[in-house]
DNA sequence: CTGTTAGCGCCTTCAC
DNA sequence: GTGAAGGCGCTAACAG
């Protein structure tokens, strides 16, 4: 483990001065052809590699971003990552990559680091922390892009998919289709997003006169809640109409499908018994059997523009300080055999 | 957007040299509580963040480290870097995270951009490049810890799967099942785990005596190449012995779940038609219909070792050069409804 | 106990 | 065209 090759050792071995390696290694500065090509041919033969800790100290451009995602378990967030870190090493940036959960004291630490590391900015992914971020997102001195949730602040833009919009697009769908108790298969903790996601929920049963009083909310995203809530959630409806929902929008497709199977469990066939509907469109989503009727979100998409816009936004003259965008996506709803095909009539009464 | 406060800007305000801000800043050296009060104090006042960069120039430790992976659309691989996530983190240090695709031109670069980025050492899952890194990972100075991947080298430490192994005990349990005809769902680039699964598939075969001809690869491991490439498989299956075959072993679980609706597409149940099994037991496999026979590797402990792993090294004397190790772990088979249940005699010959 | 000096590897400004 | 000097923010060595 010896140590690395600098541009001094170049320039020993060159015979001229560092400056002069640094200026050849980044084309800079008029040279003769001569020294500028015998250097570059030093340094690839001695293995150089540019010291971008250093490099970064001095020119204050760490060409590094930070991404925050709240549960890297829900595919949804891969996507992101995906579409992030394609953009950004594209132009030559790495990503530091933290995964929170949904703690929001854990996600205020992380970004404090991602400051610490000097990071030219910061993308984050369905925040938790909303309003605590009020006070530091100011401070910190560079722009920071929101996927899916909202702060705050000069330096805060935003790519987010209306969710609302979607979510109302599922429950005109649900009830064209006949059903009328139609219950919410939701989550404990809440963010921006799933306040719309169930405030369109309540919304399009009300205007109805429909009862949107069944609902329940898992502790976590994933399979296996879909499958232990979904059992509650029937029981809830058996309390108060006497019958399973006719049908059960989830928060999102991972408590879907854990939905769907948690209901199979109970002797519900989906959608003979109950529709089931999510939210996102995995890619599993099209094979799953039933396959899922849920609404695509365009993901990958969100991450690439969002890293984008970052980009953007450290290229620009740092003092003009951009006003704070917001980018709003629409996903489209997808329509498959988890709602449909059956009228509600036919529905077995528990 | 203004400039950072540094130790020099703290140790103005309280009226100190720099070094002794910083000597209090990490609790080092002897001193007056009474100064190291203030100057704490002052330093939280001022909204303090000490520059890791700065820091990680002098120390020669960035407190950082590099993991790629060469799918993160893979399920599989968002465990793996939830582990070494959340070891890392949990002991101070950053992650830089890139994702490759397959081409291991990429892979060596993002490398050669981490050795740049100074890190401490490096993970890399599921390596594509093999051989190709022989020249380079001994000299660039830190340990790395390969995920189910094998390279030479001093510094070069693994942690892997035993796929062979896995992949033998899902081909006995679908012998054992009765079922002759096996045909392998494959992918087209090769990797060492891809070699080893087919081969445990090959020589199941040959030691029985049976024909391990059909076989196709996807480019790709997607769900929906399995679905595109099981048609071709069919065909050739056809081709060969007259029929469709009895079963599939498939090379992980998304070409298995593409596989499954592949196959009903073209009007072949799961398993009364065709047996199909995979590989690795995403958390959706058990939750699909058919449930999916698969064998499950322990990926998120995976990540956690190689990380784990890694920074014991980093603790050590760099000059203790450790041997190379290898940590090899044994999946588990999950024996599901896909593959079960009926006696292949009465498999429809298509 | 604290301040001074030096240097990590690199880039920038200014002489020559 | 090229070299010398200075500094990014921090820590390490040595004074005092």
């Amino acid at each position: 483990m010896r140590r690395r090759v600098s541009i001094k050792d170049i320039a020993a071995a060159a015979g001229v001065s560092h400056p002069t390696v640094s200026r050849a290694l980044r084309g800079q500065g008029r040279m003769s052809e001569a020294t500028r090509a015998r250097i570059l041919t030093i340094a690839r033969e001695m293995g150089y590699t540019p010291n971008l800790v250093a490099r970064g100290l001095v020119t204050q451009r760490t060409y590094s971003v930070g991404l925050v995602v709240t549960n890297i378990r829900d595919p949804f967030h891969s996507e992101i990552i995906r579409g992030v870190e394609a953009v950004v090493r594209a132009h030559g940036y790495s990503l530091f990559l933290a995964s929170t959960t949904a703690d929001p004291d854990q996600e205020l630490e992380v970004v404090r680091s991602f400051v610490g590391r000097d990071v030219d900015g910061i993308v984050i992914a369905s925040s938790q922390a909303g309003d605590r971020y009020a006070e530091m997102l100011d401070e910190l001195g560079m722009p920071i892009v929101l996927i899916n949730s909202h702060a705050e602040g000069d330096n805060v833009h935003a790519v987010r998919h209306d969710d609302y919009a979607g979510a109302c697009a599922v429950m005109e769908h649900l009830l064209d289709q006949g059903f009328q108790r139609i219950a919410f298969l939701g989550l404990g903790r809440s963010s921006r997003v799933h306040g719309e996601r169930r405030q369109a929920w309540k919304e399009a049963l009300r205007r109805r006169g429909l009862d949107a009083s069944v609902a329940v909310s898992a502790p976590e995203s994933t399979i296996e809640h879909g499958v232990t809530q979904v059992v509650h959630l029937v029981e809830r409806a058996r309390g108060r109409w006497g019958t399973p929902p006719q049908a059960i929008f989830c928060y999102n497709d991972l408590l879907a499908i854990g939905a769907i199977s948690g209901l199979r469990r109970l002797g519900l066939e989906v959608p003979q018994d109950v529709a089931v509907a999510g939210f996102d469109d995995l890619e599993v989503c099209a094979h799953m059997r039933p396959s899922l009727t849920t609404l695509r979100q365009p993901r990958y998409e969100m991450g690439e523009d969002a890293a984008q816009l970052l980009l953007s936004l450290l290229e620009q003259d740092r003092r003009a300080q951009p006003k704070p965008t917001e980018k709003l996506y629409r996903g489209e709803l997808q329509i498959r055999e988890s709602t449909q095909g059956v009228s509600p009539q036919t529905a077995r009464v528990g």
